[in-house]
DNA sequence: GCAAGGTC
């Protein structure tokens, strides 16, 4: 019989089709790779995810012209999105009388399924179709799923559709009414979305109480012995803390001393959370994934969307290792290995879907770019750290007292260095205090009061950011890098860590009042719940989908205007321009500074007319941010691509009008 | 030109 396999991706394809056949062709139709086994006449195609996206019909297409209650009730159509892929399998339908649904086992999975088979059908209205449920892409997995092949659950793809239409509606009807509303259309429209709005609010919401916050002083006191001790009480006025200090007097005497060991465990696989969030010490998370891609569809390693943090037992951790021996990370490799025993760390999420990131090959750094080659050897010095061993901090803590006054002092030492040997991202704090014994008098070379303020919450940074995201199930792991970079080029936040524009601020402010529900990830807890629902039988599809609409025509119909918005039309925006990299604080007006392009390359304030800084950059070689920062001006540190050089550019400027060259 | 979700 004359069958078709269908599957996700294009590698799935290809492994599925070796691990079922074992006379497997490559055939290419245009850009189009499949496989093919003569002897089974059976063909294995890989999609591209989905086929077909919703849009709304073209009568719809003005927003100007559009009236949104009839949007809201709109029939959204499928518009072809993977032309290619679609002719192929049009042209394949004809063929063969069977198709296996091999695409991934969840909810989006079966509707990428259901989008090909709809294709398939059109063309063969006789197509018999079944569905290949596995949940990891091994020999065991997929032989057992092709031996028990399935029904293909219709309710469990309508699940997705009907959250495919409602993200639609709700996203098209309110990004429209919104950017109508303040008259910003063509490329400065504003959006809103069920995902993207609570991201925003979470980050206006801190911005806010950032501006709120009023910092409060308090005093706390020290003694230096050759080491520093504090006195634990804190003091909100200086008398009270001067007159604490009056009492000290010239000794202090050790009462307690301890030295502890305090292991700090290596860290658990990559899953993509935890990728993005130590590559956004390098680069912004949307680049990184990018990148991370790149690496994966040229083999350099194993796929990187993934929830799992645990390596499955069939992974050859160790035979990855050795295949490092003669490599850039060979000293790496050859430490790894030597260790008394091996045992992987492992992470709180175990899913089978795909294993944890880690390099599938040993790549040349010359063959890499510069940024390719910072993430490949996050995640190669990553794999080999949850091989290492724990590292081993010695923690002496010391209790003093002086006339009654109490201190204490905390040192802290890496005695073994263990992962950190090959892992280098993170800092190593130490703070030395010497040994001590119980009765020792110790002299009091200073005693002083330092004036300190309390600090208001921090601002997102990205990993921060993604992880809120994960724990309130906003997005997904493909999708939150997309959601923060949509944010960023609406307008909406910028910097890193991330803050919100006053554009954000109205945008938020005016929904929270109107439509708060858009505004809150309870909207997606609710929306998952009823697909749910759809999925098991309970609700139809259409009875969803109506509901969901119904909702947003009594809160459009109740809406009135959105005067407030008006204001946003002529909002200047100080939005460094689309290739301006922000690298700091504006020594003159506090407003960011970034790398700009007028006819020769320089570094300006972002506030410019209003603000005239700037200082000159060098013309010539590519320049790149580092992670570090100038301790001087608080600007991040540059160099220059082959150059060693690694400058402030403020300090530099500094240094050039002073007649000291550099270089 | 709209959303969010897949994947390249």
């Amino acid at each position: 019989m004359s069958w078709l396999i269908i599957t996700e991706k294009q590698k799935a394809a290809e492994r599925i089709a070796n691990i079922l056949f074992n006379d497997i062709k490559r055939l290419k139709k245009g850009n189009i790779v499949f496989f093919y086994s003569p002897s089974s006449n059976a063909y294995v195609i890989g999609l591209k995810g989905h086929i077909v996206e919703l849009d709304f019909p073209k009568e719809y297409s003005n927003w100007i012209k559009t009236d949104l209650n009839e949007l809201i009730n709109a029939k959204p159509i499928r518009v072809e999105k993977e032309k290619e892929i679609i002719t192929l399998l049009k042209e394949i339908a004809k063929k063969v009388e069977k198709v296996t649904i091999a695409t991934d086992y969840d909810r989006e999975g079966e509707l990428i399924g259901l989008e090909a088979l709809e294709v398939l059908r059109g063309v063969n209205r006789n197509i018999k179709f079944d569905r290949a449920r596995f949940s990891a892409i091994t020999r065991e997995e997929i032989l057992k799923a092709f031996s028990n092949l399935e029904k293909v659950d219709f309710n469990l793809a309508f699940s997705a559709l009907a959250r495919h239409e409602i993200d639609l509606v709700w996203g098209a009807v309110l990004t429209r009414l919104v950017s109508l509303s303040s008259g910003r259309l063509g490329k400065d429209f504003l959006s809103v979305g069920r995902v993207q709005t609570p991201t925003l609010r979470l980050i206006v919401e801190r911005e806010r109480e950032i501006e709120n916050f009023k910092p409060e002083k308090y005093y706390e006191i020290f003694i230096d012995l050759g080491f520093l001790a504090r006195h634990p009480s804190r003091y909100k006025d200086l008398e009270s803390a001067k007159k604490v200090l009056s009492q000290i007097g010239d000794f202090a005497t050790v009462k307690e001393f301890e030295v502890k060991r305090k292991i700090e465990s290596k860290p658990i696989p990559f899953n993509t959370t935890e990728f993005l969030r130590e590559a956004s010490r390098i680069m912004s998370p949307h680049r990184a994934m990018e990148i991370a891609e790149n690496l994966y569809i040229n083999g350099y390693i194993s796929y990187p969307r993934t929830d799992n943090t645990v390596y499955p037992e069939t992974l050859d951790l160790i035979g990855i290792v050795r295949s490092f021996l003669n490599s850039y990370f060979s000293k790496e490799a050859k430490y790894v290995l030597g260790q008394k025993k091996i045992e992987p760390s492992r992470g709180k999420k175990k899913t089978t879907d795909h294993p944890p990131i880690h390099p599938t090959a040993v790549a040349d750094k010359g063959n890499l770019t510069r940024e390719e080659w910072a993430i490949y050897e996050l995640i190669v010095r990553r794999f080999f750290a949850t091989l290492a061993s724990d590292a081993i901090w010695e923690i002496r803590v010391a209790e003093l007292e002086s006339n009654g006054i109490k201190f204490i002092s905390v040192g802290r030492k890496l005695v073994e260095l263990g992962w950190r040997k090959v892992y280098p991202y993170s800092n190593v704090e130490e703070v030395e205090i010497p040994v001590l014994k119980i009765g020792d008098k110790l002299r009091i070379r200073e005693k002083k009061i330092e004036e300190k303020k309390t600090k208001p919450p921090p601002r997102f940074t990205p990993s921060a950011l993604i992880k809120l995201m994960e724990r309130l199930n906003l997005g997904t792991k493909s999708t939150r890098h997309e959601i923060i970079k949509k944010l960023i080029s609406r307008g909406y936040i910028k910097g890193n860590p991330y803050r919100a524009t006053p554009l954000a601020f109205a945008v938020i402010d005016v929904l929270k009042e109107k439509v708060e529900t858009i505004t809150l990830p309870e909207m997606t807890a609710k929306l998952e719940k009823e697909l749910d629902e759809i999925a098991e039988g309970k609700k139809t599809k259409s009875e969803v989908v109506l509901g969901s609409r119904k909702i947003l025509a009594e809160i459009i119909g109740r809406m009135g205007n959105l005067e407030k918005l008006k204001a946003l039309k002529t909002l200047k925006s100080l939005e460094p321009g689309k290739n301006e990299k922000v690298i700091g604080k504006c020594p003159v007006c506090g407003k960011e500074i970034a790398i700009k392009r007028a006819r020769k390359r320089f570094v300006g304030c972002t506030n410019y007319p209003n603000c005239r800084f700037s200082v000159p950059l060098p013309q010539k070689g590519t320049i790149y941010i580092t992670s570090r920062t100038c301790e001087k001006h608080g600007v991040r540190i540059l160099k220059i691509r082959g150059s060693k050089w690694a400058f402030c550019p403020i300090c530099n400027y500094e240094n050039l009008s002073g007649g000291i060259q550099a270089q």
